[in-house]
DNA sequence: CGCCATCTTGAGGTCTATCAATTTCAGTGG
DNA sequence: CCACTGAAATTGATAGACCTCAAGATGGCG
């Protein structure tokens, strides 16, 4: 059974699209390659004007600071554009680490131009980005508002709903170092508050793989609505006419 | 002097634009409104599918939570789009308050729709995006990573670049308490701060009028670098369009 | 077995929130 | 002209959350 491309899934969630447009997006994940866990694909301060699609494994942006600490920015999971962020940049920002094993697919910058000249296809990356701006948010709602306990409980909650694990189990192949530099917490402080959610009886934790017992007690504890990630059925496009509501004035 | 849509001063930051096309984004701008400092322009909840550009004043998008508290998501100044984030959402998730008078021009969200259709527009409009996400990531790490002193220097930096304050006198009509709700600080801490601040001669304030004194020991205080908000392009509304922008070609 | 990375657990210190009292100032009305 | 009011800012005291340092524990891997 041929892979079907991670790309033309996530899109197809933003937008109707047609044959040329499935066969530009499949041609982004032409070239897959493999990359070691630990690989920084894209260097800070370098000039590379390459993009990756996902298509397996975990990667992020990192961000390095002089005194040794560092800020995860962003969190990929198979089926995102990486550094679609930096587009308008110059120089990277950032690094692109690959925080497991990945298969990633890269591809020229002068690729999103053509994905633009189609006007379903720029909706479609248009809508992405702003799903990931939602993403955005909600973590600055996180680690501004919610302490330690809330903010682990919705990290995980977000997850689940990004992997689409309803059940509540999935694999989590992070270390505690990595979730408290996307979560702003020190690395002890993040054991000591996955500690406090086990023997809460809300998550359980073994070898990687995380099992959320409770989530309708996440839910609650952390004020988790899932609004900012459910995409939209299908948008506007091909949606049986929707009543425009009245401007308010 | 004819004024000059704000929205096209940004946007020919980002792309050269042709006549037809300023045209279109003139349109948004076609039907200015006032509105009183406090108003909320869309409530979180509603169906409102309107968008709204920002010509005079402050307006942010602000978060409610059960226990009262609240979280400044964005901050909008003069030539932006506001709520372009939900574009993908049926429901607003959170209100579009102004933070003082604003003069703003709503428009429907099917203007964007055409807008995709012109590949140059649509590449724009991608870059504003990139650039937002470049304040939001920076704003996560302000957040996360940097202590009360440091989190408030950045933000003044930020905003005084944002606002093409090149001398380091601007207006701030925040008030602390949404400044607070904007750096995760509560609005005691943020007097204390700004006070701190001030007795270190690094920051001069009053009447709403802030002075950075020492815009180096800023700097190097906090951390800032200037490239994530830096635009390919020149300084803010001095300079005519300069094509190093990824121009579709 | 020893090595290394990761995770766990304890103790002390720092930063920030919260509560509360006071000050400032613009607006209002006597 | 002066008291009264309410929003915003300042300042003090206390408590709690989280960080840092440091010492084990655990587990894969040579």
């Amino acid at each position: 059974m041929p892979i079907v491309s991670c790309i033309v899934d996530r899109f197809t969630q933003f937008a109707v699209l047609g044959a040329e447009e499935i066969a530009l997006l499949s041609e982004l994940e032409l070239d897959p390659r493999s990359y070691a866990a630990g690989t920084v694909l894209c260097k800070a301060g370098s000039t590379a004007t390459q993009l990756f699609t996902l298509v397996k494994g975990w990667a992020g942006i990192v961000r390095h600071f002089a005194d040794g600490r560092r800020q995860v920015l962003d969190l990929y999971l198979p089926g995102q554009i990486m550094r679609l962020r930096e587009l308008g940049s110059e120089q990277a920002q950032s690094d692109l680490l690959a925080f497991t094993d990945i298969v990633a697919c890269p591809f020229p910058r002068e690729r999103i131009d053509e994905l633009l000249a189609r006007p379903r296809l720029a909706g479609a990356l248009l809508l992405t980005l702003t799903a990931e701006q939602g993403l955005l948010t909600e973590r600055i709602t996180n680690v501004a508002r919610r302490p330690a306990l809330e903010r682990m409980a919705h990290f995980l909650l977000e997850l689940r709903t990004r992997l689409g694990a309803e059940t509540g189990a999935f694999e989590l192949p992070l270390t505690q170092d990595v979730i408290g530099d996307m979560l702003g917490l020190s690395s002890v402080h993040v054991s000591r508050t996955l500690g406090r959610l086990r023997r809460l009886g809300l998550v359980h934790m073994a070898d990687g793989q995380v099992r959320l017992l409770d989530i309708g007690a996440l839910e609650t504890l952390s004020g988790f609505q899932v609004g900012y990630l459910s995409r939209p059925g299908l948008p506007a496009q091909t949606a049986p006419a929707t009543p425009v509501a009245a401007a308010p004035q």
